[in-house]
DNA sequence: GACCAGGCACATC
DNA sequence: GATGTGCATGGT
């Protein structure tokens, strides 16, 4: 497939995407810090679980850097017991947190006064953070101009013949970044119709769907 | 009861 | 470098 083709694939998708379920308003969630926080709890977990844990941190009035940082693990653990991997989540989220303090003092404005790039290297440095929830963060929490891949981007498009399912996240991601325009609201709503789409119909075990609406 | 959901780190070969 | 496994809840 020639650049050109793929570029028109890309947006023609994107644009039958939009047509289909609109603008879809995301992160789902109030502020930056609240976005980082269901960025590492949706790892491999579905949103409502994810928003039932961050409904206790709400009603815990814990759901602030600080407070975060100050409660005690297991505590954490307990709050976000329904989004699943609650033990390995509250240290990844506290993992973070240390990061957040020890390099910002805890202000999410200084850490997102950085580059993309350097930025980028040092939140993948920071144990239970991969590429996808760097990603996350840096796009709906910075507003940085980041495509972020998961397991329904490379799902979908390897349906659709324009890479492998098994391809690499950075090689998927460039396929992505180097055919549309840099833009952080594009990238936003692409990403987050690509997610309604692939809960709506595009099931791991259902390889094809009669009604999806990107079908050719 | 099986399968799935907006990953990641670590062990083993 | 590739592949397998543990982590866990709640919905369908």
């Amino acid at each position: 497939m020639s650049d050109n083709q793929l570029r028109k694939n890309l947006e023609g998708i994107y644009d039958k995407l939009y047509r289909c379920f609109g603008p879809q308003d995301w992160w789902p969630g109030d502020g930056p810090f609240e976005v980082i926080v269901g960025a590492i709890l949706t790892q491999n977990t579905n949103w409502q679980n994810v928003s039932r844990a961050i409904d206790n941190l709400k009603r815990a009035k814990v759901l602030t850097p600080q407070k975060l940082h100050s409660l005690p693990l297991n505590k954490l653990a307990r709050l976000i017991r329904p989004s699943g991997y609650f033990n390995i989540k509250a240290k990844r989220l506290k993992s973070f947190l240390n990061f957040l303090f020890k390099n910002y003092q805890g202000k999410l404005e200084k850490m997102f006064s950085l580059p993309l790039d350097e930025l980028r290297q040092e939140i993948l440095s920071v144990k239970g953070i991969g590429p996808e929830t760097a990603d996350s963060i840096l796009l709906y929490a910075g507003n940085y101009p980041v495509f972020v891949v998961d397991a329904y981007t490379k799902r979908i498009f390897s349906r659709k013949k324009l890479f492998c399912e098994d391809v690499d996240y950075h090689r998927a991601q460039e396929i992505f970044m180097g055919n549309l325009k840099k833009d952080v609201q594009l990238y936003n709503e692409y990403h987050a119709l690509i997610v309604r789409l692939g809960k709506d119909f595009c099931k791991k075990t259902k390889p094809k769907c009669a009604i999806c609406p990107i079908r050719k």
